[in-house]
DNA sequence: ATTTATATGATTGAAATCGATCATATAAAG
DNA sequence: CTTTATATGATCGATTTCAATCATATAAAT
């Protein structure tokens, strides 16, 4: 039966928000949560895609832009293939029953998206970063969360709790990214990540740094650590590269 | 015809990095970038589903970290529009700048849904409900989560570490849900999750209890609470339902 | 109050998609 | 080299999805 006009765009504008949120939604799902039959579902759909709000596919829908971590989905495709690399070299050191922290950033992420096939027994993941957590939830990993403060439009769980809470935490491997790399040292630009990523080194035995080639000799305006702080690098550049930017080569991996 | 094991995995990963890339991919356009047929296409996209590297969809797949929370979401849709009606009676006691804990469980995810387009200015969210994380990570809201384990297919962060974290938190309104009420209290399954729910009550100013009528009368495992502790029954359940189950009409919102 | 316009749900035939099965070519194993 | 295993594409019902149509209840217009 016929409503008013209101409603139908209240209706619509909800469909929009909940497709940004959940990024696809089979038509099925649409219908139980707005409680409309699928001819509704589908004239909202037609509607939201002809004003380019959506995007229609075969049974169901997905909103185009800005999903919940945008930065992060943008910046992930990007070398993927390379971060895959180092993310792999990085297995062996996960041994069964060991707990491994998985920091924020793309480079730790490739690591996680290993972790299902890799069935390694026993194995806890830390990790504040959410969309470790959403990969790994349900994958059969054990996944511990500190727990911090989301804000804006992060996709890490940041803050003073959180670095208290990861204090509590005895950690075997810590896999780390950095937006720079120099001869003094690890660099990342926000202040807040870096505490946490301190917090995370000092109740670790080993920590990695994921870093792929076109980093080296950057630096930032965070300093993560020097070299004399055991950190252990990983990456994909040249010795040539490393040798250029005067990066020590002690305790290294090359891949 | 039959090409190398690496061949395959090579072509699959590429397929998954094209996903990232792309977001959503019809199956069509996948044959063709890969050139292969709708069969292959098919097999690769279940075996990366398989791996949670991606989401299936019909006439074709998206990258998606989130295999989301299944069970979750098939219980959301039961009475979802009932339990839209209780989390409303909640949000005219959310006011500006205050602190909300929401709980796991469907009904207090319903109040979730409705905290975007409520926009409360400084309102804090504080939410162990993985499922309510991902509705509201990037709506605007400020969204604090204590920690805690994810176990097995859970969507809630739970154990000990949770509890005492959530003990850090001065809290304002406590938005809880319930397995069963009857005259004695509140009643949940899982003593996990009771032990959560308590945390949150002892720090809150006044708790909320989500329960629609089917609830009314049923017990569980654990008890939650008992009547005298000053938490708020909010259901719609009639006044005779609520007294042939001798329920206290003290304290409470009926809708 | 009366008339007009339209939002909704149900139905239906057409089209698309899916999973299963099969033959085949070729990689991998012996 | 011979044998085995398997990755691939084609085919074919079964199922799902779609767009169009229609009756109806109700909002909006007069």
């Amino acid at each position: 039966m016929r409503v008013s006009k209101n409603v139908v765009e209240a209706r619509r504008q909800l469909l929009a928000d909940l497709l940004q949120n959940q990024r696809y939604l089979p038509l099925e799902q649409i219908c139980i949560r707005l409680s409309i039959s699928a001819a509704t579902a589908r004239r909202d759909l037609s509607e939201l895609q002809r004003t380019g709000r959506i995007r229609r596919t075969p049974g169901g829908a997905l909103s185009d832009f800005s999903d919940k971590f945008p930065s992060f989905a943008e910046r992930l495709g990007r070398d993927s293939e390379r971060k895959n690399g180092l993310a792999r070299q990085v297995l062996p050191h996960l041994f069964s029953g060991s707990t491994v922290y998985i920091d924020g950033g793309t480079t730790p992420f490739a690591l996680a998206r290993l972790l299902p096939e890799a069935e390694i027994p026993g194995l806890k993941v830390v990790t504040n970063s959410l969309p470790v957590v959403e990969l790994l939830s349900g994958s059969g990993v054990s996944l511990h969360i500190p727990g911090g403060d989301l804000v804006a439009r992060q996709s890490l769980l940041i803050g003073e709790r959180a670095v208290r809470a990861l204090r509590d935490w005895k950690i075997d491997v810590s896999v780390l990214g950095a937006e720079g790399v120099t001869e003094s040292g690890f660099w990342n630009s926000a202040p807040e990540v870096v505490a946490l990523q301190k917090a995370a080194i000092a109740n670790s035995k080993r920590s990695f740094v994921l870093v792929t080639a076109e980093k080296i000799g950057h630096r930032a305006g965070a300093q993560l650590a020097t070299w004399s702080s055991g950190l252990e690098l990983v990456t994909d550049a040249t010795e040539k590269q490393l040798q250029s930017a005067r990066i020590p080569l002690a305790k290294m991996e090359v891949g």
